[in-house]
DNA sequence: TTGTATGCGTTATCAT
DNA sequence: ATGATAACGCATACAA
């Protein structure tokens, strides 16, 4: 196999007769330019397909291209969504994304992310929910000197370091859709303890259960860990109340789709006998049967704004109006797993 | 906010008294080096906390430290999957993951990989299938000088290129599966024109049937997309046929999730009206009701070996037994969406 | 408007 | 076993 060596600024330079600098000032779009000379050495880059060394890049520079990803497995299709919407941006300049998963369970996390920091030196990092509403990680980049965005259920840091959703809103609209259809009893599968979402939600669920004049009941409120098991052991003790609940909001889809499993097995017709609503909007809530109502956030929005404040005009990208926002909403998506309460009719 | 200067080799090889290549040798584990220096050596780099420049390197060993994840989107659980497993690899080693999605639909998408691959030069990539199943990528990448390795439906290159699931066979028995409850009118839902995949897959499909002596009905065999909605509309066209068939094998599970939709629909009860198979043991496949019946393929271990092959021994990271491997084997994960035909009491 | 000298942090070559 | 020096490809400071 033959060696395609790369051309390098240099092989530029001496084609077209000029300096390497000149080569440089093309590259990097410098005004005082003369136009015939531009052209020249445009051409020559054009024909030997030259391609800046982004390494040799970063090193003069003393600042490298990458975007680093940190997270701890949400759930994948928000992992996703969150990883196109920054490539979305990042495509068009030269920043590479890179990922680093960790474990939030392991007490070696924060060191373990430092030294991720300390030896790649990212221009800047993402922090995805839940580990973005650490502080002490947020001022361990901070102290680092790496810039960070968080994304959060709520705004818990600067405009210029925070892309958040109105999680309290969103739910509590989506507890009131749930009364207005005529719901009294309303269950609720709380998030696991220790999160700003799962505290957000929960405060949504209070006011609107409290807005509309009833009774919170410490009962009908059950916390799951997001995973789809916790949402069937939720709904088992729902369920088992006397008088049940006609109603239950999961503060996400997963375990939605865990209460809906329980459903089936107990031979509840959902929404006839039991409403369902949930929150994210993953792709199981339109698959599962029948279709979930719940809560859409817009995270590939979020992402694409995330990403131009962390690179914000550096390197080709160009803030557009989603760099400046910080707060975005969320919206309810209804489908077909709310109904009446059974003898309502 | 403090400048945190990282320490450089210039620093350790100062304070420790020797010169920089000397640091370098301890840092690239030369053998030839007294134990006392060292030791020495290392004492300072642990002081100073001493991270090698990643950027510098690549630049001096005219060679970087990136692998390349370049994928269509096939579904999100899959790309996350094959996510953990490359980098379950990579973090002991120095090589980081970059991300490149494509668009398969866009007549650019090879221009576009090739520019991706001159600008970054990584390392090697990890091709995902459908795209993997391109031989001009390969080609593209060969002609380069990027390693890389397919994953796919079928052994579609060298082994060390290669990392391939035996779908051909995992789909026999999952239809046999089927015959074995009874079943002889199997509808198929294979997946799209020009696909690998799709074609291993009915290739399992029609093996099984004709094995088991049935005769193989075009009419049974529609083609989805592998996506939910094309399910739906497979599921339609299967349902409609008269005699309609007992039991539906699904390429994936995205799509049996479709069917069970218009099981559901149609007022069908699943398995004792229809049973049904999926293909991928996404999590979708046991959170809706009832739980699938699917073909686990152990993607994360495909990835894995995969990313053995591709940094092989390079940078820290040893060969280990997945290494050698490249046929993965597939099993069948039997749950409840599978019954004897109706009448077949 | 363009060129020269120098540095970025690391490794390779060739000494000693 | 260790060190001086020259790359690697690019950018900056300062001249011209």
């Amino acid at each position: 196999m033959r060696k395609p060596a790369q051309p390098t600024i240099n092989d530029v330079a001496r084609i077209a007769g000029v300096s390497k600098k000149t080569v440089s000032r093309v590259i990097n779009r410098s005004p005082l330019l003369n136009e015939d000379t531009r052209r020249r050495v445009e051409q020559v880059i054009a024909e030997l397909g030259y391609t800046p060394n982004p390494q040799a890049r970063a090193l003069a520079l003393r600042r490298n291209f990458l975007i680093g990803l940190i997270h701890d497995n949400p759930n994948a299709q928000m992992v996703l969504n969150v990883q196109h919407g920054l490539l979305e941006v990042l495509r068009d300049t030269e920043f590479e994304l890179i990922l680093h998963p960790v474990d939030r369970g392991s007490p070696t996390m924060l060191d373990d992310i430092r030294a991720f920091l300390e030896k790649q030196r990212p221009y800047g990092v993402m922090l995805l929910p839940p580990i973005s509403e650490n502080d002490s990680l947020a001022e361990l980049c901070a102290g680092l000197g790496v810039r960070y965005v968080r994304m959060g259920s709520a705004p818990l840091d600067e405009a210029a370091n925070m892309v958040a959703s109105n999680d309290r809103e969103a739910v509590r609209g989506a507890v009131e859709h749930l009364i207005a259809a005529g719901h009294r009893r309303i269950g609720l599968i709380a998030g696991p303890h220790g999160f700003r979402s799962a505290v957000e939600r929960q405060a949504g669920y209070e006011e609107a259960i409290e807005a509309a004049g009833l009774p919170l009941q410490r009962t009908l409120i059950v916390h799951g860990d997001y995973r789809f098991e916790s949402g069937m052991r939720a709904a088992e003790r729902l369920l088992d109340l006397a008088p049940r609940p006609t109603a239950v909001f999961s503060s996400n889809d997963e375990m939605a789709a865990g209460v809906l499993h329980v459903a089936h097995q107990r031979g509840l017709t959902v929404p006839q006998d039991l409403s369902i609503v949930g929150f994210d909007d993953t792709p199981i809530a339109s698959h599962i049967w029948p279709p979930l109502t719940t809560v859409r956030w817009p995270i590939a929005t979020m992402a694409r704004a995330a990403a131009l404040k962390l690179v914000g005009g550096a390197g080709g990208a160009r803030p557009g109006e989603d760099g400046e926002a910080s707060l975005f909403v969320s919206t309810l998506i209804r489908r077909a797993s709310v109904a009446p309460p059974p003898g309502a009719g």
